[in-house]
DNA sequence: TTCTTTCTTTACCTGAAGGTACAAAATTTG
DNA sequence: CAAATTTTGTACCTTCAGGTAAAGAAAGAA
């Protein structure tokens, strides 16, 4: 009932997190909201209420796909290692490729707004929380299945793992090249 | 000649660079600056010409006295994994005390500004640089005199290790307890 | 077809960001 | 002392962030 809206507001939080992670939150305006994502200022304040709520459709997006893609490549059967190989070559192709070295929204926030907005501090924690365990029980799974030694602390290894791969994202952040983003992969590979 | 500074330069970029590794530098305020620093807005754009002109010092003095106490920590003599080991529990007890979760401005500078400033990205990509060669050195050293196996890269241990360092400071904003950062200081360490 | 409901457009508003202008104050020089 | 120079405080300015209000448009309900 009523006027139906002309515009898909999953799409439209889609495009809001691409901005949010080129160019951080406070940095993004209205006005680039309404620049970038095709629709009317009254239209985006009636639909998601806030510059903030809609931040945080967001960061949620952020965490049901990228962050959710990574967890589901490191659950895959198979090989471990190969697995977290790909994982940590995807994010550097990824950082490093046509989208512009804007690094892992869910970082970006945790340092623009951890402490300071509850809300995002708490989704972003619960991303690491999701990835470090990810980690874990690839490691485990390593393991057992004997690829990797047995003697190492499952869950401190993945801590090093998900703190590495965030220095990584950072390091891209601030003109990291490929060699020293490959180095820090490999030398994390080679610690299994 | 001419009527003399009120106050003292040098300690007011001192308490600038407190107050953008607080907030973050699009969040700091004019006025923000003027209650903290106890200066006239007059005298600060006087003195230091804009907002990113202050910043820079903040950012450059930041470099001269954290980033530096750092590598100077970690060049000292004397056994090398304790100098590690040390040097990773001060930054913890840093994140975790008082002055409340900060984490390292040059990171948050890296994650804020990294690639839309020119300036502070370089200042930060050397900063990273300049540690990561403290790593390596420090690395060298133990292999020299046995206290590491001499089969690692020492440049690809440093690259993880200054990743590790950055990821375990985000993490620290994101309200990672104590627990999980001294697991990654203590898988950073058993790898050696 | 009119009523109701929801969406869209345009106009508008308040506060503050970031900075400038200028006169007054404090110093050194002649 | 007057002149020259630098700093300080206050007032002011422009732009825009972030959002609200109101009127009209597009749908279904009665």
């Amino acid at each position: 009932m009523g006027r139906p809206k002309q515009f898909d507001p999953d799409a439209v939080v889609g495009k809001a997190m691409d901005v949010f992670w080129r160019k951080g939150y406070a940095a993004t305006t209205p006005q680039d909201l309404v620049d970038e994502l095709g629709i009317g200022k009254g239209s985006l304040y009636h639909a998601f209420g806030s510059k903030h709520a809609l931040f945080e459709r967001a960061l949620e997006r952020y965490r049901d796909t990228q962050a959710a893609a990574l967890v589901e490549l490191l659950d895959q059967p198979g090989p471990v290692l190969p697995l977290l190989r790909s994982a940590l070559e995807l994010l550097i192709e990824t950082d490093l490729g046509e989208s512009g070295r804007r690094g892992c929204l869910a970082v970006n926030t945790a340092t623009e707004l951890g402490g300071r907005d509850d809300a995002s501090t708490e989704l972003v924690r619960r991303m690491f929380e999701r990835t470090e365990g990810a980690f874990k029980a690839a490691v485990e799974r390593g393991q057992r299945t004997g690829e990797f030694a047995p003697d190492r602390d499952p869950a401190a290894v993945a801590s090093l793992l998900l703190a590495a791969l965030v220095g990584m994202r950072v390091i891209a952040r601030a003109q990291g090249g490929r060699e020293r983003l490959c180095r820090v992969a490999d030398a994390a590979l080679a610690m299994l």
